[in-house]
DNA sequence: TCTGGTTTCGATAACGTTCTCGCTACTATT
DNA sequence: AATAGTAGCGAGAACGTTATCGAAACCAGA
């Protein structure tokens, strides 16, 4: 297919000398001398070497590879994490194979179990909203494959995760609501049976009763700007309209907006709106959006941190990281909304 | 490192047989009987066997693997396009790797040639805006690399190119702008040196003329909504201040329709604003963009279906593809500005 | 001069596949 | 019944690298 690429018996026939001392020459200097180390490298640098990765992984098991396994990558939060990932994965020489799910469990399940088993060093996955079988997942566990899950993490498979505080964030924005005077909050949740579904919505609760207030609704959905609008316009349907909205997620809460504004009902003024991500686009809509932060880059980096501490040394502990949220206050939470950003 | 791993041998040996058979077995059907294939294939699921991606790398040399070389993947645009490389590539059996250069001519230099060339079949790629140099990019190419850009260009480098309509697209949202009553417009220009930014520019100033009239000014600069705000600050300084805005990307735009709203210019009425992407953003910004829908899906797609014919045929000639936009009118072109979106 | 210890290097097996031969046993043809 | 042809399979080399073992060369000490 492509040209002939030199090897190392080329540049063993070259110099004359055994292909043995050219791979010592390459990588460590011990057993090699300085000159002849020398030699090696100046004429691997001028016949253009690069070292055949196929080889290499297969004599050492172990490829510089990890791959990464994420629902979708076209929203603010999965690609900045993904760029957390790549940045320390490239730092510590590793490569990184993506695969996305597109929040498909059949795809998931298809995904990990055709991922040859010798072609990656370790796996970081953020599992599908459907996802209720993680057998593909165990069987990987089961084959000592270090595996780390980010962001939406299965309670069944024992291995390290890595999550921002969302039980603490949930709390933080319920708190926020009601020191503004909002008391009728409603919440729109993720989907059921997601982990971070399940602890801010918990989170949300407890915050409601520590006030002693009523929840003036729940809703479970999806996690874009139409399920938020679909939400709304069930929301308002009923009789006991709420005065605060707390989202599960940012996109989710721009929907809100669109849709409160829509119906010409002032945000903030009116009907406070919360979220929770810290999506670039909540300080473009108007008005802007008040939210929890999620470290998405640190989730990357350090996600990809403990997968890698999972490769080098197998017996790593387990590890459940939970990285700080932080609050942002914007106009969508300002009771007398006159001022600016 | 991980637990040893059943090979083929093992196959061999549980059924007797011998390792070229059960390798025969495992993909095509000729030269081998039924029976021995069924009994291959059912004890391969029962010992859990994953073929070793290394072996057959090494020997038939192609790995299915391609790399993704893009500046960044935190915007729609980008992450879209990823999405569609990766679909049709896992369509197709191939897998992806992800390189981010975060925009810096170092770090895609580095990544490039620190790639070795065995370890992946062919190379999609997306420059920055600070390449210059492409020695990198050739040395491949002249190893017989397979090799496609995308979006952003190189125009030495001869290789196959797939890219949008970027000047059609310009010329079709100069022509709406006119058409719309504007007429002093003036072009929030992209990095120089990049061959989108020529040619959206080249479409501006030929429609301009087409229609006898003046430009209103060009600046350079970034593709971020920061970069849109700094050039509307200048823009405005001068004496001949513009009624339109043609900005190169759909970013840059937010930062014009902030930067009117925050100096209490009402955006269409006043000043019209046109951007170019599409980014999902500028329908949930108020008022709501118009814009040239860039088919970046389409484009991944196509990109890497153009990349795995170079890699089956390595005489498949070089294609340079043009993929057409698509003109969206919102609410930030419309004079009398009531309607909605 | 002999011994023992380093340093530096080469031969060779191994990693898990695929590929090229060639062999056997069976079927079809005459 | 003899031959040719074919289907099915096995033996072994090959891919490019690393790891193990041992050999050669050199040096120091007695």
């Amino acid at each position: 297919m492509t040209k002939r690429l030199t090897t190392i018996k080329d540049i063993a026939k070259a110099l004359g000398i055994s292909v043995a001392t050219v791979s010592r020459a390459m990588r460590d200097t011990y057993d090699v001398s300085a000159e002849t180390r020398k030699m090696v490298l100046d004429t691997a640098a001028k016949m253009n070497y690069r070292p055949n990765f196929n080889a290499t992984g297969l004599v050492r098991s172990g490829t510089h590879k990890i791959a990464v396994i994420i629902p979708a990558i076209t929203n603010y939060y999965f690609s900045t994490v993904i760029t957390g990932i790549q940045e320390y994965a490239l730092e510590q020489n590793y490569q990184v194979m993506l695969y996305l799910t597109n929040d498909s469990a059949y795809w998931e399940t298809k995904v990990v179990r055709e991922l040859s088993l010798s072609s990656v060093d370790g796996l970081l996955a953020c599992i599908t909203y459907e996802t209720t079988d993680f057998s593909h997942f165990e069987e990987l566990v089961e084959a000592d494959m270090p595996l780390v899950f980010f962001d939406r993490v299965p309670e069944s498979v024992r291995t390290s995760v890595v999550v921002q505080d969302d039980y603490t964030g949930a709390c933080t924005a319920t708190e926020h609501l009601i020191a503004q005077g909002y008391s009728k909050i409603a919440h729109l949740a993720g989907p059921r049976g997601l982990n971070l579904t399940q602890q801010r919505l918990q989170g949300y609760l407890d915050t409601l009763k520590k006030h002693n207030l009523e929840s003036y609704g729940v809703i479970h959905s999806g996690f874009s700007d139409e399920n938020g609008r679909e939400d709304m316009a069930a929301l308002f349907n009923s009789s006991s309209k709420p005065d605060a909205i707390f989202s599960v997620n940012d996109r989710k809460a721009f929907g809100v907006i669109l849709w409160l504004r829509e119906h010409g009902i002032r945000v903030g003024e009116e009907v406070g709106v919360i979220g929770f991500t810290n999506d670039p686009t909540s300080k473009i809509i108007s008005p802007s959006l008040s939210t929890i932060a999620e470290p998405a880059y640190g989730i990357g980096r350090k996600s990809c941190e403990v997968l890698i501490r999972h490769i080098q040394k197998q017996s790593y502990p387990t590890q459940e990281i939970s990285l700080p949220t932080e609050l942002i206050v914007r106009e969508s939470t300002r009771r007398k909304g006159i001022g600016k950003d």
